[in-house]
DNA sequence: TACTGCACTTGCATATTGCAAGCACCTTGC
DNA sequence: GCAAGGTGCTTGCAATATGCAAGTGCAGTA
């Protein structure tokens, strides 16, 4: 009944996981941060699935709590907020295309066109570093404003 | 502010993905499916994270109507039921390693060895392969009595 | 000095969860 | 044939989390 032992373990990383990304509305905000660019409550506000205000308030400062994102005063107008993506979120950005990959696949009314993830599988470093580089883009160009 | 329009595109398969998986207790059946090789009630039940009974019952409908798990009578004893993963359960595995990984990475107290993110970031496509024969093997084994 | 926009907070009705018990259906032992 | 035990659930109820609408505090703006 046990799984044979692998040289390499397979235990409880998943757990870790499931803490973060196993809530609905914090894998949604990864989204947006690291696929939509969007970095202000009214953004992520906005998103089409509809959070409600003390949700995305409590979600906020939890991925904060989390070192998921950083809570910085918005460079365009001071009195603002942006969150911007650690670098542990950016290092979620496989997993969350992955996903996004399988979803792709077995979603029947998915809006994602087939070359999405064709593009991935065929060569998933590059399509990787693309969206690392968006993400860096927009912050880049909010922070130096 | 709108990211640069990619060649292809990153729309909604997140919220696709974040219906099932975005979910602490489906996520962790997943994983006691894909990579400890629980098949039966009890076994889920009996889980370190401790999940309810009516939970259980309860995502394990949800699992098998998403086409996830395939509830069947246990081979070694016909009044007692197991569930199965469906080729699409099986397919969601590259994303929960990759999930694994991550987490592995920045998980403090993480359980998991440096080889195991090490081996999988070395040569992914072989690492998701064997999670993928142990799976076989379990259910082949099972299956066969 | 009123007015507006932003980032929340608060109150309250509803939905989901966790916990403990119970139940129906086998199988097993005698 | 029948009590005992195991398995896969269901039920009831208290505690918690969510969704919705309204309100608050604080800058900047007119």
């Amino acid at each position: 009944m046990a799984m044979r032992e692998k040289p390499d373990w397979n235990g409880c990383p998943t757990r870790y996981a499931a803490g973060i990304v196993g809530d609905k509305w914090c894998f949604l905000l990864l989204r947006d941060v690291l696929l939509h660019g969007k970095r202000t409550y009214r953004e992520f506000l906005a998103s089409p699935e509809g959070i409600s205000t003390n949700i995305l308030a409590n979600r906020l400062a939890k991925l904060e709590a989390l070192g998921m994102f950083t809570r910085e005063p918005d460079p365009r107008k001071a009195s603002s907020v942006c969150y911007f993506p650690t670098q542990k979120a950016k290092d979620f950005l496989p997993a969350l295309i992955s996903m996004m990959v399988w979803a792709t696949r077995y979603d029947e009314v998915t809006e994602a066109p087939a070359s999405f993830a064709a593009g991935f599988t065929e060569d998933p470093a590059a399509a990787i570093a693309w969206y690392q580089a968006e993400i860096d883009r927009v912050d880049q160009a909010l922070r130096t404003i």
